[in-house]
Formats: structure tokens, C-alpha cells, sequence
DNA sequence: CGTGTGATTGACGCCTGTCAACGTCTGTGG
DNA sequence: CCACAGACGTTGACAGGCGTCAATCACACG
């Protein structure tokens, strides 16, 4: 559980080379910005700023104001609100081609979230007059982020009759399954995503502890195979029974 | 718990004298609407159907496709999802002014809710193609509706922290306050939305039993007074002291 | 080698879900 | 007018899931 205070020590990005790097999420990637015009993929190309951010860095603090949204290039970012005690609680991560902060901008509210870098990644940063030009300008692109918005919402839907119906241990099967479905396996089955186990709780909305014996219960069903926060997926249809997963 | 099954019998909408009704929505009460021109506003008018229905219609089902939205223009319509072995989970309510279904419209996804009236309402049915166009082509109605959608994504955040960290006993004194800011008091500081106790269980994410109880030691701390369905709330701050809001 | 963070395990007990029985109220039909 | 059914509300008993606290271990790092 970090403190908030401490959150300013561990800024530290550096600029990125401009140029290639974010054409690519402009196209390929990310199917939001396909429907940009020429003219305005130029514009977006100019106005972008590329960062590079490492594990632990904050980009933004929940209940501040935000004045730009953050493309994932490469590596991960947590997005999470912090609850009563500190205690932090895990809503969602973003990966490459993921958009974060979007919705403070859109909204014209505080951030509801906070973000910190779990994995060290390079954001393109999206000035908020910029976001908003384009969506009031180009309703295809305004198409676009809405369809994120609106699956974001039926995934919190869900999210919250998941938290409030099922039990620690359904919901702990679940949460191995998406981030099996979202991050992938490796060669060996091993999550592509390392977390602590006090991350796993704050997805789960859980203790601790409580996260550690069922992993180990998992373990021992041979669901699961465990290495420090290595996660090797063993049985990944027993998972989802244990889920409720259909 | 009502199953599925019998939905259809519950179906029972009559075609409500079109005119004056809506154009209240289209103006006051709503700012969604107020960006509209002229001409728009027009092709609105004519192209909407407002419909009326009584407590326990079904205006659509989880998981069914459905072509239009609706605006409520009077009662209160329950949001909800429903999870393992039926149990509904109650999502939000829609009173007068607001707009149920268009997530699923906008993100062309199937429907992630439920929705069922809780008290007679009037509703306005819109097309997908009506709001479908409406956003592409009016950058200001589309600013609106994406700020609608965030401010449901930013509640919905909220509540997941909330469900993951609060104890029942919290939560449900959170859902009175909420209650109480949503759909006000009357004279005598009752509460203005009238909830079985299932459905107050099932928006707390609970037991009909844990909130039976909780409620009457609620009354005996001098808290609310119960009537039947009336909730009396006598101290709206003990309230938020429990419910840990600041 | 000390320090700090994260992982693990055990003990303990309360919150809360479940089951069962019963009371209350309303509407229906005989 | 009464009996009955059905929906909803209430209460009690009970068990167990899960949170909390505390102690210990493992490991990385300066």
C-alpha cells in the first residue's frame, strides 16, 4: 500500500525520440485512430508527445485535473481508485493501444483513477483541446471513442455483479482468466502479466492473504503452477468452472 | 426473483397521445438534447414513439438485441443485471430525463442489462439510426452523450471500490444516501423511491435477511424509520458517517 | 550484513449467507 | 364474509468464508 505523498517521488520520464514510434499506434494498433483524415493524422502526429515511463512512475493522481489523455505504446499501466484506508483498488490495465485518462477529458471531470506504470512503457500524450477537436469534428473518430466508453461501462456492469454475487474464490478464477485472455501466455503457459499478490487482492477486492491460499489451493488442484509471480496455467477450463465462466 | 420466462406476459404498453409530452424532454429537462437544431429537432419530434407502461414491464432483456433507446419522461425504470441463479443485480435506476439502452446502441453491442419499470412511466423510444446519426453528425449532442456515458463509467468505478471494500453494513448506508441525492425526500424526509427489500438487497449486493436486519439497527440508533416500503430518513449525516462518505 | 518489501502460514473470530419457520398483508374466488 | 394462496417481511439458529493480526521466511539491494 503506497501513500499517496510519495507519489511525486517517482516521476521520472524522458522524452522519446519523436517520430516513428507513434505512427504506427496511429494505424496498425489502435483501430480508434484509423478513421482520422489526413490532415488530422498530421495534426495528431505534430502535437503528440511521446514519454518513456518506468515501473512505479505515476501519471496522473486520482482527483486531479487532467488536461490530456495518454496512449499506451508499449508496456502496462494500471489504472485504480484508492478506497478507504488507502487500500487501493485495481479497475482495470492498459495495454498497447489502450487509451487512459480519456475519460476526465470527455467528461470534464476530475480523474477518477489514478495511473501508475507496472510495466515500463512509453505513453504518446494527447493534449485535451486536441481529443475534443477531434471528436466534436470527425464523427467517425467520435464513433470510435464512444464504442470504447460504452464497452468499458458493460465491462464495469459486469464487474460490479461479479464483486457483488460471486465469492473470493469464483472471482480470483475469473480474474486469472481475463488476464489470460487479455495479456496472453507465454511459450510455457506462464501469464505475460507478473503481478504481487497484493495487486491480485486489489483486482479481486480481497486480503492479501486470502489471495496467497487460494493461489495455493489452485496450486494444489492443479489449476495452477506457481514461481514467485510467475503464473503457469495448468487447467484453464477448470478455472473457469471455479469462475462460473461460461 | 422473477424468471425469465415469464417476461413476455408482463408486457403490456399502450401508445401514448404523441405530442406535447416529449418536447419537454427535448428542452428542458434534459441538457442532452438542448445542442440540437432546429431541423433535428424536428425529424425528433416526428420520428420518436412514447409509449406508457406500469410496474413490472419488461422494456428489454439482457443479452437481447435491441434497435432503439428510450428516454424516460416520467416513473423510474430498474437497470439491473441478472447473475448466477437468477439473483438480479440491480445496476441503477432511471428516473425522468434520463436515457436507458443507449450503450448498448452506441458500443453495437447486445444488450449488457435488463430493464424493468419500478413505477408507471412514460417512455420515449428513439432508433439506432435516429441517435446513431444524431452523433456523427452533431458534435455537440455527441460531446453530450460522451459525457453521459463517462459519468455512468466514473459512478460505475465508484461503485466497484466501493462493493470490493465497504462492508455490507456501509454499503447499504451509502444506498440510502444515494437515494435520498437521486430521488430526494418529501415533506416528511421520506425517501421518494419506494424499494422491496429484495431490491435494496440486490442494489447493496446482499441478503434480503442481512438487509432486514441492518435496516432495523439502523432504526434503533435513531437513523431512519421504517413504514412498509417508507423509509424515513431521520439522520442523513449518521448516515454518511457509517457509509464513510465525505 | 542490515534493511525493507513481499510471500507465507497459523490462529482467531466476526460478518454475513443460508435455511427454516412464521407473521403480515393483499387480492381472489367460493 | 371467510378461506386460501402468494408475495413480502421478519426473526432465529447456525456454519463457514474471509478479514485481521502476528510471526516467520525469502529475497533483493545498498
Amino acid at each position: 500500500m503506497t501513500s499517496y505523498i510519495f507519489s511525486s517521488f517517482q516521476y521520472s520520464m524522458k522524452l522519446v525520440h519523436n517520430s516513428p514510434v507513434c505512427d504506427v499506434c496511429s494505424t496498425e494498433f489502435n483501430p480508434i485512430f484509423k478513421h482520422l483524415t489526413k490532415g488530422e493524422l498530421e495534426r495528431f502526429n505534430y502535437e503528440k508527445t511521446c514519454t518513456s515511463h518506468s515501473r512505479g512512475d505515476i501519471i496522473y493522481n486520482e482527483s486531479s485535473r487532467i488536461n490530456g489523455c495518454y496512449c499506451v505504446h508499449s508496456g502496462i499501466v494500471k489504472i485504480y481508485k484508492t478506497g478507504i484506508d488507502g487500500k487501493e483498488q485495481i479497475i482495470r490495465f492498459a495495454k498497447p493501444g489502450d487509451i487512459i485518462g480519456y475519460r476526465s477529458i470527455l467528461s470534464n471531470e476530475l480523474a477518477c483513477t489514478s495511473a501508475k506504470i507496472l510495466e515500463d512503457s512509453i505513453l504518446c500524450y494527447i493534449s485535451s483541446e486536441l481529443l475534443i477537436s477531434l471528436v466534436k469534428n470527425n464523427g467517425n473518430f467520435s464513433m470510435e471513442i464512444m464504442k470504447l466508453t460504452c464497452k468499458e461501462l458493460g465491462e464495469a456492469n459486469a464487474y460490479i455483479t461479479d464483486i457483488a454475487q460471486k465469492t473470493v474464490r469464483e472471482r480470483l478464477a475469473e480474474v486469472l482468466i481475463h488476464l489470460k485472455d487479455n495479456f496472453g501466455l507465454d511459450h510455457e503457459n506462464i501469464l505475460r502479466i507478473y503481478l504481487t499478490r497484493e495487486e491480485l487482492a486489489n483486482i479481486v477486492g480481497t486480503a492479501t492473504e486470502s489471495v496467497i491460499r487460494l493461489l495455493s489451493e489452485f496450486k494444489n488442484d492443479r489449476l495452477i503452477e506457481l514461481n514467485g509471480r510467475k503464473i503457469k496455467i495448468l487447467d484453464g477450463g477448470g478455472l473457469r468452472k471455479i469462475a462460473n465462466l461460461f
